[in-house]
DNA sequence: ACCTCACATGTACCTTGGGACATGTACTTT
DNA sequence: AAAGTACATGTCCCAAGGTACATGTGAGGT
């Protein structure tokens, strides 16, 4: 076949090899895979439906999955097939990993000394309690997982090592709000305007 | 004026408030911008110069920001405007964060099972140690901001705020990655065949 | 018998992101 | 004087992400 998948080069695409490693867990229909994105990989990976049914239909046409049952309405699960298997192998071994971050919270940050102090310390106070709380939620999964709640298989096990990256950076997170807050808010501003950018770079042509 | 930003709702644009954000510090052109955006939010946010010459346009388009002066080979300073000012602290103080990670690193453990042990081991061998290093670095940036060698102002707090987040991200996930090397790899699998996937769901067609 | 809700799959469109390609100018070195 | 390099701005196209919209089915309640 001659689906090109990798631009040239051969980057990664994030969305199909998370198709392709949940469906190596089993069958599953785009529905399921919509719920299990939103479930399990939701705050690390969003992924909305019409991509995924989009998505599974390139990876069917690529040979990487097929149709493995029929079910109730219209209802079809598909397989990873040996192409596909091996796919999502040769991205996890040979494939470099892309080590942006991307957090929100963080490129922000560039830009507190724009916020009023009393803005920002409201803000970060909301932050840290936003990443301390998905982080104890995150500790509780990590605990049930300890205690053999869903078992020892290998998905189980690599569940768990997602978990503990999420339960370190959310605390991360929470605790850098936290000390963030003990900044100071720079020098004192010159007291009469509260705004002191934007002059800078005195004019000419 | 009458150009829309943010689709009905308010949602909020990376790109747009980042070149708003680094434009409050003082005018600068596409090119210095480009160049500040790989230098200092390089790993967190790339962008790359296409886009930031597009989005100035749009930007000044929304009389958001405008020319500030005209240089040596065509190059066009622009400033910030008081409108572009409103609108960065409004999205600052009112838009609210979103939360998601997108870390790689991070969904790829998810199919860790997937792979070989030895591979595993190696690659969580390579991601300790690179992220170990970029931590290091990190560390060094703020030691020298706060051996004051970038001066006091609010932009340098806010530089070093944002280069704290990075310290403890990037330590988070190499400690993480150095957790994950002491989880051992599942069920000792069959013996024969090092794949233990894929078989799920035998085949009909 | 009807209604409603969860299940289930998709199309259409618009925005964003990324890479390739194109162009030209000033400075610096040989 | 020629050549190379860093400066500087942009267009074009395709892939990817996100939202809204559209459609239909089966199970359970009233």
């Amino acid at each position: 076949m001659d689906v090109r998948f990798t631009s040239e080069d051969g980057e990664a695409v994030s969305l199909r090899h998370g198709l392709l490693g949940l469906l190596a867990e089993g069958p599953a229909s785009g529905y399921d895979l919509a719920r299990r994105f939103e479930e399990h990989l939701g705050p690390v990976w969003p992924a909305q439906h019409p991509k995924i049914y989009a998505e599974l239909s390139r990876l069917s046409d690529a040979g990487m999955i097929e149709v493995d049952s029929h079910g109730p309405r219209g209802r079809k699960a598909y397989r990873i097939t040996e192409t596909g298997l091996a796919e999502i192998r040769r991205w996890l071994t040979e494939e470099k990993v892309d080590h942006t971050l991307r957090i929100e919270s963080v490129l922000r940050s560039f830009f507190f000394w724009l916020m009023e102090p009393d803005d920002l310390q409201a803000h970060l106070r909301r932050e840290q309690e936003f990443f301390a709380e998905i982080a104890e939620v995150a500790r509780g999964y990590a605990a049930a997982k300890d205690r053999g709640d869903f078992g020892t298989s290998g998905q189980t096990r690599s569940m768990r090592v997602a978990v503990e990256a999420a339960t370190r950076i959310y605390q991360a997170l929470a605790d850098w709000a936290e000390w963030a807050r003990t900044v100071p808010p720079a020098v004192p501003a010159t007291g009469d305007d509260a705004a002191p950018a934007a002059r800078a770079a005195d004019g000419e042509t």
